[in-house]
DNA sequence: GCGTGAATGGGGTGATCACCTGAATTGCTG
DNA sequence: CAGCAATTCAGGTGATCACCCCATTCACGC
């Protein structure tokens, strides 16, 4: 039995290669495409198909409003997000949220539909290398809040000194926090810190 | 007359999207598909097409960086960038790289095909919005290309010993590259480096 | 040709960082 | 209450950075 399914990416040459790969596997039936979150939403719950493949970063609304979305309208159908760059943080709050399977656009696309088949017939489908930037994500969880907040003075530009004084504590102090930080993170210097920071939605810009 | 093409993206979806929709059209023979910038650069060296359709982000070696070595081994091949977010900084290097076409991955397919033929006629294409984003590039500019390069491998978290021994310089070259970056950006950290870097598209994590 | 700026790199100095050991205080939890 | 983690801070050491001055080479424009 064929399965419908709906596609929402606001990248117009990949979702024809999307919909093209699915449909080449001659099991998937795709009832509609979406080129932003609110679009995908508004499909989801007018079609309730089997299956949904969202892009995670979409004008409107991200992959993760619309997996919430459609886990409201439509609870039967099983969701995939597909993404570019997988940021621990987002990964995190996806599996949070219960999806079905994530998928990296660099990978294969024959590993990509396979996992879509996968998941449309049941199956939870996370990757090796999703998995552990997922897991990474309880490494950032595990900051303590006088570290989160050095981390925020860091990416000012702030010196230990300057920090300290923005906190009311030791110079010193301050080196401490430092030192914990390097060493959960498992980084040797501020610019690897502070990358992974950003990375991992610690702070930004 | 029909045009030789080597497309080069990394997600599989994209570059399936992209040569479909050039095939479609008839006026073009893809002669190879790259799946990252060091295979793009070879690809183009060997088969000196006639036009090469580029992402911005690719592992290996960026869109820019593939330009360059693009002008160098094959000078007549018309390029094509296509990015999806744009960011100013990178755009304008583009445009001084002498860039032929750049096109954004949310924009329609006809429009962007219909100016991959335009440039491989020998127009350049650069449509509005991008263009009103090359004009922002004023903060950041100024900077060379080695010190770019430098910018970079400071985000990778690599010491002025280890950047030397990638650039194949002195730890002082690098060190004499991090004091001018500094100046010209207005700070006096890696920290501040590093943010201001991200905040003007000047790197990306 | 001559100035200019980019890229290279050497010497040197003081500041800052990365990391260590050790320790006191607080507050929460079993 | 005992234990644990978070937070605070000191002393110290070696590495690295930020920045100074200066010299050379090379390409580009006037």
């Amino acid at each position: 039995m064929r399965k419908s399914v709906v596609v929402a990416e606001d990248h117009a040459f990949t979702a024809a290669g999307i919909c093209a790969a699915l449909e080449e596997m001659g099991v998937f039936d795709i009832v509609g495409v979406a080129a932003n979150g609110i679009e995908a939403i508004s499909l989801i719950k007018q079609k309730r198909p089997d299956c949904a493949v969202l892009d995670v970063s979409m004008p409107g609304a991200n992959g993760l409003e619309v997996l919430i979305e459609a886990r409201r309208w439509s609870p039967a159908t099983r969701v995939a997000i597909v993404t570019g760059s997988p940021s621990p943080q987002i990964l995190g709050q996806l599996v949070e949220a219960g999806v079905d399977g994530i998928f990296l656009k660099n990978s294969a696309p024959e590993t990509i539909c396979a996992g879509i088949r996968a998941i449309s017939a049941g199956e939870k489908v996370i990757p090796a290398e999703v998995a552990g930037a997922v897991g990474k994500a309880g490494t950032g969880a595990g900051l303590t809040a006088r570290e989160i907040e050095v981390l925020h003075a860091i990416a000012r530009g702030l010196s230990n000194a300057q920090i300290g004084e923005a906190l009311g504590v030791s110079a010193k102090t301050v080196d401490s926090h430092r030192t914990t930080l390097m060493r959960k993170m498992g980084v040797h210097s501020t610019a690897s810190l502070l990358v992974l920071a950003l990375r991992d939605g610690l702070i930004d810009i």
